[in-house]
RNA sequence: CGGGGCGUGGCUCAGUUUGGCUAGAGCGCUUGCUUUGGGAGCAAGAGGCCGUAGGUUCAAGUCCUACCGCCCCGACCA
């Protein structure tokens, strides 16, 4: 992509709207705009990490023979009275009527929904286990929306559920999760904590918390500076760990991940049933899985950035590459720096072309802002002898060699 | 919802305490010249119902009232 064609609007101060670092990023290097509290539009490059998110989670699922569906935000509340989850959830979730006066809501959360799905298409133990999952706009109309994309009203979640004929099966299907989410947030460069927690209005017995700990987290947990356990924050809490006897440190945290043991919850409710091997009527038991994939931009911005902006994990950054064309109205420069943008293009690297009429200053400023971290520099001072510079956004080592031995180099740091 | 802060061109802010001529600066934008490896300089421009609505006053960005919006702290959550 040339940057010419797309909309990049970086910020050069922080604006007044933001407080926490990942919600100033957010905005200073253009990947996404309030509409109103609680609601964002996600720019070109706000989409794209979005999307890369949304790849590692389908990747990851689908590695757990998950299967993907998707399901209306529409949703009747009279789905909600049977369950009744309308009381509990009160507030929070978006009422209205239709024209016709019928009640409707907007999901905040599928189980309801996935479960009269079930209910109608599974009636066999030879049908389970099933997985079923999908990534879809929720809706909350939070008390408190705040942090850009941290608590927001509209948001974007994965989530997931299984449908077993034991206890035995949601314990194993529990478990492939667990692993799963371990797996997908390593890839989004996060360092995670997992920990036992509340169901809340979720139900069920038993659930774990994924978190991130991150200066401008809105939650707290208590972490055991000699063993590393975990656990969650009260302010009864005790301050000493119980394996190691180490004073606990309170670190903030954003809840990225939450997977539930629901067990038969939603079954009964619905009469979600099958019959089992010797005739018998059943309720399937089920568990669910979700991931704030929306959030978790954020949290990977405030676990990687420095002064000078964001540094993207790998697998997240918009774009593997930036090439920083020094000087527009230099042919020769343009001349290389189109000829490296169709090359890595052709061997499938995503490269984002620096082609704006700016002053060299204001192009290292954004290509640091924006956090892609690789940077190729094509300027006058590597014209000469036809070598090229190579930056490393993390480092911030700069390699000046050949072309051939930095195209070497750019390779081994993608695939290496 | 309770407590605190804020609202002035696209962005950051001054001006409000103590009301006074035509509302300012920097950045960004347009045009020209110069400059050109870490957010350039000069010159000339464009862009504002000072959040909204009432009120007080000869006079309101500035004072009063109500409302709206955004941010932060608390309950809730991915």
């Amino acid at each position: 992509m040339f940057w010419t064609k797309t909309l990049i609007p970086t910020l050069k101060e922080v604006p007044q709207e933001a407080e926490s670092v990942s919600h100033q990023l957010l905005l200073r290097a253009g990947l996404a705009r309030m509409l109103m509290a609680g609601a964002y539009s996600y720019l070109p490059l706000g989409l794209r990490v979005l999307e890369n998110i949304q790849k590692i989670i389908i990747e990851e699922m689908n590695f757990c023979s998950g299967a993907q569906v998707l399901l209306p935000a529409l949703q009747p509340l009279e789905l909600w009275q049977r369950s009744g989850r309308d009381k509990d959830i009160g507030e929070v979730m978006f009422r209205f009527n239709d024209r016709r006066g019928r009640k409707l809501c907007l999901g905040p959360t599928h189980e309801e929904i996935i479960t009269e799905l079930i209910k109608n298409h599974v009636s066999s133990y030879k049908q389970l286990p099933l997985l079923l999952y999908q990534i879809q706009t929720k809706f909350r109309d939070e008390i408190r929306p705040r942090f850009g994309l941290i608590r927001a009203c509209e948001f974007i979640m994965k989530d997931a559920y299984s449908f077993d004929q034991d206890e035995e099966g949601l314990e194993k299907n529990y478990r492939i999760m667990y692993e799963a989410y371990l797996r997908i947030f390593k890839r989004c460069g996060l360092d995670v904590l997992s920990i036992e927690a509340d169901s809340g209005v979720m139900g069920g017995k038993v659930s774990h918390e994924f978190m991130v700990s991150a200066k401008d987290g809105e939650d707290a947990v208590l972490i055991c500076p000699t063993c590393k356990s975990v656990m969650a924050f009260k302010e009864e809490a005790d301050k000493v760990c119980v394996k190691c006897k180490a004073h606990l440190q309170k670190i903030n945290a954003i809840e990225i991940g939450h997977i539930f043991k629901l067990g038969t919850k939603y079954s009964l409710a619905l009469g979600a049933n099958f019959l089992d091997a010797k005739g018998n009527l059943k309720p399937i038991i089920m568990g669910c899985y979700g991931i704030g994939v929306s959030r978790i931009i954020s949290a990977a911005i405030e676990q990687n950035h420095d002064n000078d902006g964001i540094i993207w994990p790998k697998e997240l950054s918009p774009y593997q590459v930036i090439i920083t064309a020094l000087d527009v109205t230099n042919k020769d420069i343009m001349e290389i720096s189109l000829s490296l943008y169709e090359e890595l293009g052709a061997l499938g690297i995503s490269v984002l072309l620096d082609d704006r009429d700016e002053r060299a200053g204001v192009k290292f400023k954004d290509a640091d802002l924006l956090g892609i971290p690789l940077q190729l520099i094509v300027g006058k001072g590597s014209l000469k002898d036809g070598s090229l510079e190579l930056k490393n956004r993390i480092t911030k080592e700069k390699l000046i060699k050949s072309r051939v031995e930095i195209l070497k180099e750019l390779a081994q740091q993608i695939h290496g």
